[in-house]
DNA sequence: GAACCCTCTATTGTATACAATTTAAGTACG
DNA sequence: CGTACTTAAATTGTATACAATAGAGGGTTC
């Protein structure tokens, strides 16, 4: 994509992502180009991005609403994610490089100090746990599987939960990590499927608690 | 989406599956436009769609062109339908109505109608097997797993090749779907998903088989 | 004749005006 | 009152002109 319809993207994302909008609000193509700066053209390349990702839906006439997301919608992404995901991680056992196993060390690191701090630091936590994912998707070589997947990115109330979980769940998901590093060693494309499952289906509990707890 | 931006889809779609154009070849903005009869605009819009299906893709610059399938791409479209289809029949089987299952039989009633003449219809088998699939889709009420497989759907290479399928085959897919109504009547979501998963897996081997036969 | 630079052309990206459609608001009529 | 009809406003869709960028070709220099 090109710079204004990126811009625009990231932008209007930043926006959903902090919560300032709330779901079901409706937004207008012109109130997002006045936001972002940009013409109405490349604002609606930038929402019929964040429509496949399902931040934005759009009613039966065409207008556009900030998506609502459901216990169940969100059971189900999670599902979707551990398929795919997992399929990546089998995939990727097979391919993976040196090169690409080191950067995994390297980014788990990162990950495991976020998390060992007195007070985690989850911001760090969360992009570092998204460049770990990303580099399984591309060690995967299979770029159908890597668009599917830009799909099933993580949702606002996903982001926004996970100020709340505890420590030990976050250290848990970085041993996680470094299993499926333990498995990408070994070339073991089931191990490393298995290991994504249950990491991928822990963190939707861990979100389901900490959405529990908070209410 | 709307009228103009539809009919570019369909046509340019259509232009692709046809064979009228080359894996590889370049197509422009403004050559669309012309074939289609409307601007710029909404064939940038059909683009897009026909980009995240995969049937058209961009270089590093961002010219468009028609994409080309390998024998290891095929395969692993058909092992992400598998997975995303089994989970779909799989939710199906526990959420599917009466009504949706008397759908089911009545087309696939017109499939073995297309597949049991002398000189089998396969336009007509393709049509009722899109249908088919589509309806449990549909039943598996889950956005998200309906929009995923929206990207993965048939290829301009497998749809032409199908012109090649024997006799057996295409009444094997048949069986398959009246298998899968057994399932979806006995509420069985372990049946319906191994059942999907032999169907399609199968479908790959029936491609695969037809194209080597034509080579 | 090969490498580099420059210009011209082809192609995609953006802004904007206008068209089509949908929603909302009034207003008349029962 | 409320219901239906009419009109106005809001919103998305489309066309088109222009801007930005990438690619191709051609010429110059060594």
């Amino acid at each position: 994509m090109s710079r204004a319809s990126d811009t625009a993207y990231d932008k209007i994302r930043g926006h959903l992502l902090s919560g300032e909008v709330s779901p079901g609000e409706q937004l207008t193509e012109e109130r997002l180009a006045e936001i972002t700066g940009v013409s109405r053209t490349p604002v609606r390349d930038a929402v019929r991005r964040l429509e496949s990702e399902m931040l934005l839906v759009r009613n039966e006439s065409k207008r556009i609403f900030v998506a609502d997301w459901s216990r169940d919608d969100i059971d189900e992404m999670f599902t979707l994610r551990q398929m795919l995901e997992g399929h990546a991680a089998e995939r990727a056992a097979q391919r993976i490089t040196q090169e690409q196993i080191d950067h995994l060390e390297e980014v788990n690191r990162e990950l495991h100090e976020a998390v060992e701090l007195a007070e985690p630091d989850v911001a760090s936590f969360l992009n570092a746990n998204r460049i770990f994912h990303e580099i399984i998707t591309d060690a995967a070589q299979s770029p159908r599987l890597k668009q599917v997947l830009a799909m099933l990115v993580e949702t606002p109330v996903v982001l926004r939960t996970a100020r709340n979980y505890s420590i030990n769940d976050l250290q848990q998901s970085a041993r996680d990590h470094d299993e499926l590093i333990s498995a990408f060693r070994a070339a073991d494309a089931s191990w490393a499927r298995a290991v994504m499952g249950s990491h991928l289906r822990r963190a939707f509990h861990t979100f389901a608690d900490a959405t529990e707890a908070a209410e």
